[in-house]
DNA sequence: GTAACTCATTACCTACCCTAAAGACCATTC
DNA sequence: GAATGGTCTTTAGGGTAGGTAATGAGTTAC
């Protein structure tokens, strides 16, 4: 394989992708679908909508976050009543966390509120920068797994 | 133009971008070039690289940031002797913030040990997805300021 | 010359994540 | 079959990065 990385494009590439992704983030932060959701809690039932269930060591190791944030995390989601708490059926120093319907309906909802922004957005990039976005979005959620 | 909005495909996209950010963001927290510098520091930096200079005002615009942020921000980088502050010639409200020499020193050395973070995430993507990602770089800038 | 506005700053507060350590529960080994 | 080591969750405490509200200095418009 040719040298991509240590070829001039592509640190100006990683610099640019570093300083855009944090801007977005904090931008992102701000433009919650749900007023009451942080990004992270958004993020955990959006892991959950497609896995189905999980325990919260494996959400905390999904999420790359630290296995106490996931406790609060859960903690607050149940609250909320978006997230159900169960015993493992084979191990009962685990837990085991599925959402609700009312997680479901919100995560429906939360679509449609983010299409508004993203059209508020749509009208500063054209036709081929949105068709470059779509074909990268996948390989973005594949780099933030690794 | 297509609705490029409101189909499944860009919806499915723009969920996929929000999470994969929101993820990378955390993630690239703590996975800081230099120790003593946030992202955020970091992302002046490189503002004033592209810039020359600026007021503190004009950063925060910039980074998407409240002025009483940027306030402590520029502090901090001052403190560190990464950037030099002057009174504004004209308005003399303002004040004038410029890198130093070191300031450019550091980021230099920076670009290499970014280097070795992409080199060791380098590993699971391949040539094609790391050329997609090249080519969304300077879109997702775009997308991130607008 | 004063009233309204702007820029930077100060003081305080909130949100989110971390580390360290404890508590409960397996699993293996003697 | 106790004990010891390991794993999962939780509790406690701390730190950092951001925000809002209010202040002070300086400019602009009337």
């Amino acid at each position: 394989m040719p040298d991509l990385i240590h070829d001039g494009d592509s640190a100006a590439a990683v610099s640019s992708l570093r300083s855009a992704v944090m801007l977005l983030s904090r931008r992102l932060k701000h433009q919650r679908v749900d007023e009451s959701l942080s990004p992270t809690e958004m993020s955990v039932l959006g892991t959950l909508a497609r896995c189905g269930s999980a325990t919260p060591g494996e959400l905390a190791r999904k999420e790359h976050v630290q296995p106490p944030s996931m406790t609060r995390i859960v903690a607050l989601l149940e609250a909320k009543g978006l997230v159900r708490l169960e015993p493992h059926p084979d191990d009962r120093r685990q837990k085991v966390v599925s959402q609700t319907e009312q997680a479901e309906a919100m995560l429906e909802e939360s679509r449609s509120k983010r299409n508004a922004w993203l059209t508020a957005l749509a009208e500063g990039l054209d036709e081929d920068e949105w068709e470059t976005l779509r074909k990268a979005a996948p390989v973005l959620e594949k780099l933030a797994h690794l």
